[in-house]
DNA sequence: CATAATTAGTTCAGCCTGAGAATTAAAAAA
DNA sequence: TTTTTTAATTCTCAGGCTGAACTAATTATG
């Protein structure tokens, strides 16, 4: 290779390689398959733009590996020849989720089908602990959704783990969590030892975009942005139907996008970051000062938040301002997102979108208004309110999609 | 298609293909054998990771088709049969690039290796064209450079056009530009029409991304944003080696991306884009005040922002003052950018590239500042000033890209 | 009721890309 | 001169997919 790299004088284009992903038609076929739910060999040979001979072939391969089975589905009369309905093999195996939190962590199990099995929760400590520590509760977490499933870990295939801070997905390394002691957790490797099962992890920001995008309102979107708001600002992002991390893939920091020169103070040290605007402690900073308590007066953060977003229902105008300026701020941050990615959709999503003075009319109409200049249709802009279980369903998809990569990818069936 | 769209509620993941693109060996090769200027094909093989096998047959075939040649390179003496290096013909074609501004046009011709072989300038009409007027220039342009080439239209066989604005590269078909008087412009088929050849477009920021990745300090970087500051601020991305146009293929907007809420009005009717703090006529905006000029008296904006910058030099604290914010919004830019798309490099580039107060030390630095409390490695900055030529250049690039997918994409050698 | 029309699915030969193994080629080192 | 080393070629073969012809199963129609 130095032949090339020291041809920096000579040649002319790009010396590396455009990153291209093949999959083979078995895996397109089956992905598809899933996707529907149920669908006839013809119809997925119109799906996939390919022969129908070809999908005979892959679909015949995919039954006889016992992936995917014919059906008798309902049918109306039509003329021709009737369809036979194929479907993936739900029993095949089954996959789990687990989300860690400094709350309760998450966890959920879903079939080969994406079917939810069976979902279990556990308080967690509340406080920084070591990667080791963490994962003992995530296994006795797993262990828990699995009694509920009347399962064994022996019947999952893969695990898709998830947790806040900033995550290498590739490398399967926490750089940095709010969860965690330490720096540089191999936080994969670890916990695959400990569960005697691949594992793929990601940060909770992906995961809820991952959500989205399997069962969510990205379905049919191939480029949309997933935003989240709790304790900090996080973004993922799907590009062409596929996760976009970064150049570095670690993820994009939304929160710490500056919205203001000299701005608010961030807790990461920097001025004017959105998360110092919209962050839950940012909220709770302003509240001190506007409802005059003092931290020992007010209870936990949680509370004194619900007692700002009453306040402010209730017309209270320094709370109500609070909610507004973090609403308008946030508007620039989604602003921005959009005359940098130009996605579709902007889905603002999470567990419980409280205080919805955030994403009030007004704030998504500013939105359009700070975009609206530069001649592009503006992003639709959707809420979803998912649950505490979203992240651990994007877990579960990401091991999901993990496995069928290796079942189907470029390995072959069986193999 | 239609069962798999209704299928929303019941399957699950995305419902959409993974946006995918293959390149045949041949075209790899051949692209590789470009960008390194030449090579033997055992380095090919190593490089590609293929099997010689491979490489002969291919490039058996390149040499059958004419495009590619062995030659007599001097070679320091090793072990073994000593290679025989293989390299582009460069004989094969021509392609040219032509930039459209509201200054002077650019244009130059350069050979199938990517060699310049001419360029030629042209005085343009400095106000808004309809687009015939503008491509009627863009053709006798083109001509000119022919004429200093020697050669005729049949020796070319691609040009690439670049304008201002917001051009869908697809499409070929220019939604706004600042030169133009009507929108949705259709200048690719137009311009096509008018020079019998086959022609591709894109936006200015997108030509200056190209150039640095076939010619300047992109060419060993797979993700890099390249950044100009001239009437506007401009972006082109480069993510896994391939540009990076946005969800919609647009293009993306830095300039309007907002660094102050309710800050400076931009031309665009928002208020605080980062465009209306660095871009020139916010900086004439500001002189006029700053210097005590009125508009007559200070002659053309040119003028005003040469006069500011000396004045700058020469310690006018007003003046000063002006740079200094300026670069330090830009430098709330760029680490919004970096936030986002976390690349390894960001270039800052342009023709000129006047007004070292916005590069200097004390913006670049205040850049690593406020993304390096997110825990990852800043990205490098660099600023080339590469003169006037250079989007001509990206523009020859697009067409040589756009010609040799033609030749080596999907469709056979001479077919 | 027979037949035509229509749609679904299969079979089979074959193409294209590319890999693996063995072989030939051309040089320096021993 | 022989051995070693690296480059390049030849030949065979496998995988992934297609096109064309064919079989299958149903509704429409006279």
């Amino acid at each position: 290779m130095p032949d090339l790299i020291d041809a920096l004088q000579t040649g002319c284009g790009p010396l590396l390689p455009v990153v291209t992903e093949t999959r083979p038609l078995r895996q397109r076929l089956f992905e598809s398959l899933r996707a529907a739910g149920a669908s006839s060999r013809a119809d997925l040979a119109r799906w996939l733009d390919c022969s129908p001979a070809s999908v005979t072939a892959v679909s015949a391969e995919l039954i006889d590996a016992g992936l995917v089975k014919e059906i008798d589905a309902p049918r109306e009369p039509s003329r021709g020849r009737p369809p036979v309905a194929l479907t993936v093999n739900a029993a095949v195996t089954a996959v789990a989720g687990v989300k860690l939190t400094d709350d309760a962590h998450t966890a959920v199990i879903i079939d080969f089908s994406g079917a939810l099995i069976a979902q279990a929760t556990l308080q967690s400590a509340a406080h920084r602990q070591t990667m080791a520590a963490t994962l003992a509760e995530a296994e006795a977490l797993l262990d828990m959704a699995l009694a509920k499933a009347g399962m064994t870990r022996a019947s999952l295939s893969w695990v898709g783990l998830g947790i806040a801070g900033v995550v290498d997905h590739a490398a399967g390394i926490v750089l940095w969590s709010p969860l965690l002691t330490e720096r540089n957790a191999p936080l994969r490797e670890t916990f695959a030892a400990a569960i005697g099962l691949p594992v793929t992890i990601d940060n909770d920001a992906n995961l809820l975009a991952l959500a989205e995008l399997w069962f969510g309102a990205g379905r049919g979107m191939t480029d949309f942005a997933v935003v989240t708001i709790e304790n900090g600002v996080g973004m993922g992002l799907v590009l062409g139907n596929r996760m976009f991390r970064g150049g570095s893939g670690l993820g994009m920091e939304l929160g710490h996008t500056k919205v203001q020169l000299d701005g608010a103070l961030c807790r990461c040290g920097s001025r004017g970051c959105l998360e110092a605007y919209v962050a839950d402690y940012a909220l709770v900073r302003e509240a001190q000062t506007a409802l005059h308590f003092n931290r020992d007066e007010a209870g936990s953060a949680r509370e004194l938040l619900e007692t700002l977003y009453d306040e402010a229902k209730a017309g209270h105008k320094a709370a109500l301002s609070i909610f507004r300026r973090a609403g308008r701020y946030l508007a620039v941050g989604l602003a921005n997102v959009t005359e940098l990615f130009d996605p579709h959709l902007i889905i603002i999503s999470g567990g419980e979108m409280r205080f919805d003075f955030l994403y009030a009319d007004a704030v998504l109409a500013e939105v359009q208004a700070l975009t609206a200049q530069t001649g592009r249709t503006a992003p639709k802009i959707e809420i979803n309110a998912w649950g505490d279980m979203v992240w651990a369903r994007g877990a579960a998809a990401l091991a999901l999609s993990a496995l069928t990569e290796q079942l189907l990818g470029t390995e072959r069936v069986g193999g």
